[in-house]
DNA sequence: ACAAAGTATTTCGTATGCGTATAATCGCAA
DNA sequence: TTGCGATTATACGCATACGAAATACTTTGT
């Protein structure tokens, strides 16, 4: 009936959106153990672009996280609420913020970091170097096919 | 810095989610393409579940499709507002529904099938069947070692 | 038979993401 | 210089998902 899968369980799309989901919820419950609950999932791409360069344009968080503008709002307005982000006008160009790292949040870094990656040695706990290789071998160009088709 | 990824975009999670936003994205617009814009992605669990056997529990459904109940609510809500499925109670348990297709939902398998099939050719163009089979295998194991935890 | 525990579903609040539309500003080309 | 398309960000509406709590009913144990 079926080229890529026998049953709902078994499609490649069920598996993925699964995974992502079952994903952001143990992160969830890792950060809220490591009474570090306001640092959500989402907020790990933005984190990481500040954590590597500070002061950087809304757009460009966007871009590095694979985010429309529209839904960078949002999270920009949650991150500031949580005390882990500020606004600041970018002196080079009146359109743009400028989005810097709260105190906080610069202190979040290792344990965050921390928590990420005992995360992700549980969920690929039982794959060795070539599987897990292989593995982000494989999403990335399934990526890049979708990706392809929705422009 | 890190056993996982190098980058941010490197890292499994980040593939995943996007993977599947992404997927989701082709879906939607090949279904509008193919004049059934009423099927939303979200949707196929279900009519996968009901095209296989009709009139079958929200709770089984939401098992199914790995939901919890509280989501199956608004996403049969949903359903039968866009004319696909119809709650009826159950004659042998009076807390429960049983969901059936109404008719358009069931003339809609051999098209929506066809374009879920159509996706995910394009989407998985460039894998053999040996790559396939490896992926999917590795999400499996994945998605059993997060959901281990997150009980 | 009855209380306690379990199951089925909904309601509510919230987070996360997209698309479309809008406003402000920028930058280039005539 | 001015005018027009591109860029930056936001606002709004909606879809999709979760968790906690409430309600109604069923099952189980005594």
């Amino acid at each position: 009936m079926n080229a890529f899968f026998e049953t709902p369980t078994d499609c490649p799309y069920y598996l993925v959106s699964r995974l992502s989901l079952q994903i952001t919820t143990a992160l969830r419950k890792t950060f809220i153990n490591a009474g570090i609950g306001r640092v959500r999932p989402s907020y790990l791409g933005v984190l990481w672009s500040l954590w590597l360069e500070d002061g950087v344009k809304t757009s460009e968080l966007g871009r590095s996280a694979g985010l429309e503008p529209s839904t960078m709002t949002g999270l920009l307005d949650r991150m500031e609420r949580d005390d882990l982000v500020m606004r600041k006008p970018d002196p080079g160009d009146r359109r743009a913020q400028l989005i810097w790292l709260t105190d906080r949040g610069k202190k979040l870094k290792g344990v965050a970091t921390r928590m990420v990656n005992e995360t992700m040695a549980r969920v690929f706990s039982t794959f060795d170097d070539n599987e897990l290789g292989q593995l982000k071998e494989s999403l990335k160009r399934a990526l890049a096919n979708a990706h392809e088709g929705n422009e």
